[in-house]
DNA sequence: TATTTGCTATATCAAAAAAGTATGGAGGAA
DNA sequence: TTCCTCCATACTTTTTTGATATAGCAAATA
């Protein structure tokens, strides 16, 4: 049994006639009716009363008929997926998303999800090296994650956004109380809560730098393992801590704040990290299409 | 696309190489690497990607593989369904049955439905006339009815049983009160309400034949078209009438009743009719096998 | 009654499609 | 390096499919 077959008796069975249907088919009448006969001896059962002036399905007959007709349905179906699936249209995205890049990320998918509503979405959250770990593994797409300076060469990697670091403290352990910015020297001496410096975040680096800049080295009293960690520290009077801007924006109960500090220009950028492989998945492409239209439009508004 | 594409296709998916899959299609390995080819220049789509060790499915891949393995189980289920419509195992059994032998038809579908499960009954009740003109339109398969003397040679009869005529009369005019049975000649001069003699129940003829032996002809006071309203003038006080025993029977609460007549043998026979084509539907051959072994089995009891 | 017409089935030939064979390149493993 | 495995391509052979011609059959028509 073959599509061919299965269209030739369709054919038939439309027009009643295995004359009427080569016609319709463009093809001669002979192979029509071979083809009927040879689907007919492998199937091993009658489909069609030949009479004098065409033919009749039997019930057999009708019942092969209306399950080819779902057959060449669930064909066409299944091509057209197929190349939705390729364009990006239709599938699967997986997606990791860093703590404090939330807000950045369900406002781009909003808006992904509604230019391509047939992708199913699966988000989870986690810290950056875990999300990293599955990126690996190959059980997420694309992360929302804070660009690091140490760049894999396998990964891809796209700028979403600026956010500037700042100084997080309490009411407690503020270095400059009423003022809306603290001088980097007044850090001199102040005991600091700061990420680990494996780099996940990006700043590490510059971090250091701007403050032997300013003539010293930070005195860490806590080395804290992820962004919610320090935020305790510092809220539990530990000391001072530096974070992205936003991050702490967005917890917005927490006694934590953060001021701008002067002559200080460390930077942390949301980026849109990916596996760098020949082969990227079709929504992936959308995805990164639609970041950076998005990136271009904020740009103009700005 | 066709079958042979999607099956290479699958073999290769499952292999996770061409050369693997050629292996156990038992066929060398360029015609799968060709058909491969051309099934993903037809879709448009990469389906594989090619390492250096076999291949990988794309998400387009994953597709069409998810999709193709369901199409192939619909596929030999389609051709299982074929075959079991053709045998009469699955499929759509049509019936008509008269009012009056619900009893025989019902026992008979009982054990029918037993054994094929699987086939959807369809059943009416009607007058012997409604229901040979759906039978003549192709709406019915199969009848229950009376053996009719002129038998139609489209027609297939297969007889059920024997079914003795007998008087029926309510109290007022029971010609034989207190008597098991009533002597013919005690009709002579009995008003009667008879069934049209249309001949759809087949005994009109030997009733008359048995009154004009007896030395009359019966007084008729009312022709009926069908058996219960026979039962209605006869209840009613009109005269007397003659049924098949069984049809009276099947009314339990009705103060009519039947008694046998001496010197009297005409009879009814419970039939089933079907359309006597060359060919015949699955279940139609099925029920009447059914029907045969049915009859043996009473006539061996008997 | 004979003829024409419209249908299906079969035989035979031609064309197209698919499989087989041989071979080359590319990337790891010994 | 050399070997091995895997995929792709060029070319040949086999198989399948389609086209043409023709026969049989039944009904409509002359």
């Amino acid at each position: 049994m073959n599509f061919k077959q299965l269209e030739y008796f369709s054919a038939v069975a439309e027009a009643g006639s295995i004359s009427g249907a080569s016609r319709t088919l463009h093809v001669a009448q002979p192979p029509v009716s071979r083809q009927l006969a040879l689907l007919e001896d492998e199937l091993g059962v009658t489909l069609f009363l030949r009479t004098n002036k065409g033919v009749e399905l039997t019930e057999a007959g009708r019942c092969l008929w209306q399950q080819s007709r779902q057959m060449f349905q669930s064909l066409r179906t299944m091509a057209d997926s197929v190349r939705d699936v390729d364009a990006g249209v239709r599938g699967q995205l997986k997606l990791g998303v860093i703590y404090s890049d939330v807000q950045i990320a369900t406002s781009l998918l909003k808006r992904y999800h509604q230019q391509f509503p047939q992708v199913e979405l699966y988000v989870r959250m986690g810290s950056p090296k875990d999300l990293l770990d599955d990126l690996e593994r190959g059980e997420l797409h694309m992360l929302f994650l804070r660009s690091q300076s140490e760049r894999s060469y396998s990964l891809g990697e796209r700028v979403l956004g600026v956010d500037p670091l700042e100084l997080v403290m309490c009411l407690e352990t503020d270095p400059a109380p009423g003022q809306e910015a603290v001088p980097i020297r007044a850090l001199r001496d102040a005991p600091m809560c700061l990420l680990r410096s494996d780099d996940l975040w990006g700043y590490s680096r510059d971090l250091l730098e701007e403050c032997r800049r300013a003539g010293f080295s930070p005195n860490v009293v806590c080395h804290c393992y992820d962004t919610p960690m320090e935020m305790q520290m510092v809220q539990a009077g530990f000391g001072v801590g530096f974070l992205p801007k936003s991050i702490v924006a967005a917890h917005p109960g927490s006694p934590v704040y953060t001021k701008p500090v002067l002559e200080f220009s460390a930077k942390s950028y949301p980026v849109l990290v990916w596996e760098n492989s020949p082969y990227q998945v079709g929504c992936v492409t959308r995805f990164l299409e639609l970041a950076e239209q998005d990136w271009e439009e904020r740009q103009n508004r700005a």
